[in-house]
DNA sequence: TCGTTAATGCTACACCTGTAGCGTTTACGG
DNA sequence: CCGTAAACGCTACAGGTGTAGCATTAACGA
């Protein structure tokens, strides 16, 4: 669907795969045990049995391994979910971008991390969300099929409205999930978008 | 106002002060020249004239520098805007957000970064957007005393729900600073809270 | 089966991180 | 002015990062 995290090799048989598979086992089984903080490539090279200089050679660096990894993990395919309202449905999407964040193994917490510095890792971080927000466009165009919000709403903007708060509590601020943090932006979000329209031109209705 | 990020010395005069100084202004200078990557430890002891090891022993990594280098930029208080309308106010926070987050020094998007490693980064983060949000809480008060807003609703909910779009557009997601970016999502969170009142409680709205 | 060569293993290197131990300088109080 | 000790300078060390060069193994095609 995207760039590949790994390169398509020309040789993908037996030994190759062989060797990715020990690799991301060994990040996956690091990252459950001992956290991100732990996933050092020479940690991984140690468990997985496979020199650090081909591990490097492959993946460049730990957020060439976290990149590989959440490939591997979204193999499984994604449906939004479809509640009957716009605020059930971004309640249930902020539950599971809540999940994403603090669940286990936390491939999609180590992912943001390793974002500040490899290139490798920013990329698949932003190609896997601007994946999801994609796909979660149904919610609001349902939304609109509804008459909960007007024909020119934006989807995005109105997701990244309900999703950003958790994003921001879970990773930035290092605050705890709670109960109701989901659920609360989200009928922020909700609500924001049936009273505006979620509209994406700077509106004048502010100043005056 | 918060713990400081350089511990209270017993002998604050002269050389301390003045090593202080020489390595929070290498810090700084590393910062705008060459941006928070190549804001190494070393780097800044070369840069400073101070060696190493004292670095490593008054502030313990790069994230406690970029700490003590917030504290030293915050000395200046902050005011939170007063436009006369809720959507107008959060805008102009959101846009001073974005500048914090894009401008120079990058302070900001730094100590973002250094604290997925450095617990004294976090904490600095944590505490000064904690600040800015507590003091911005008027901005809510003053919508309520207007009518814009119930007088239940929660300042901060508001506000982060604002600011978060933007931390995750310039900062996750790596996105360019837009013209309208900062007021969109202002206004998406004014709506919102007109509409729904900002409760804290999870509703049952949604399900139905 | 066998040659080609992609993929891996290995050694060595330069750099950054963070700490320990010890000697030296200098701020500060008496 | 002088003694104390806080703060700093210095060396050394144990790791992790990422790369270069060359040797070795094994996947794939002929």
């Amino acid at each position: 669907m995207e760039e590949p995290a790994q390169p398509v090799t020309a040789r993908p048989g037996g030994r190759t795969a062989r060797t990715r598979q020990h690799v991301l086992d060994a990040v996956t089984a690091l990252l459950v045990e001992q956290g991100y903080e732990a996933l050092t490539v020479d940690a991984v090279a140690a468990r997985s049995g496979v020199h650090r200089t081909t591990v490097y050679r492959r993946w460049r660096d730990a957020g060439g391994l976290l990149a590989d990894a959440l490939d591997a993990a979204r193999e499984q395919p994604w449906e939004p979910p479809d509640t009957g309202s716009l605020a059930g449905d971004l309640g249930e999407i902020n539950r599971q971008v809540a999940d994403a964040l603090t669940g286990t193994p936390p491939i999609a917490a180590a992912l943001i991390a390793a974002s500040f510095r490899s290139p490798t890792a920013a990329r698949a971080l932003r190609s896997f969300w601007e994946d999801r927000y994609a796909r979660a466009a149904v919610v609001v165009h349902r939304a609109i099929s509804r008459g909960e919000a007007t024909t020119g709403t934006d989807p995005r903007t109105v997701i990244v409205a309900a999703c950003a708060p958790v994003f921001h509590e879970l990773v930035l601020m290092r605050a705890p999930d709670t109960e109701d943090l989901a659920q609360r932006y989200a009928e922020l979000a909700a609500a924001g978008t049936a009273a505006a329209g979620g509209t994406t031109a700077a509106g004048t209705a502010a100043a005056g």
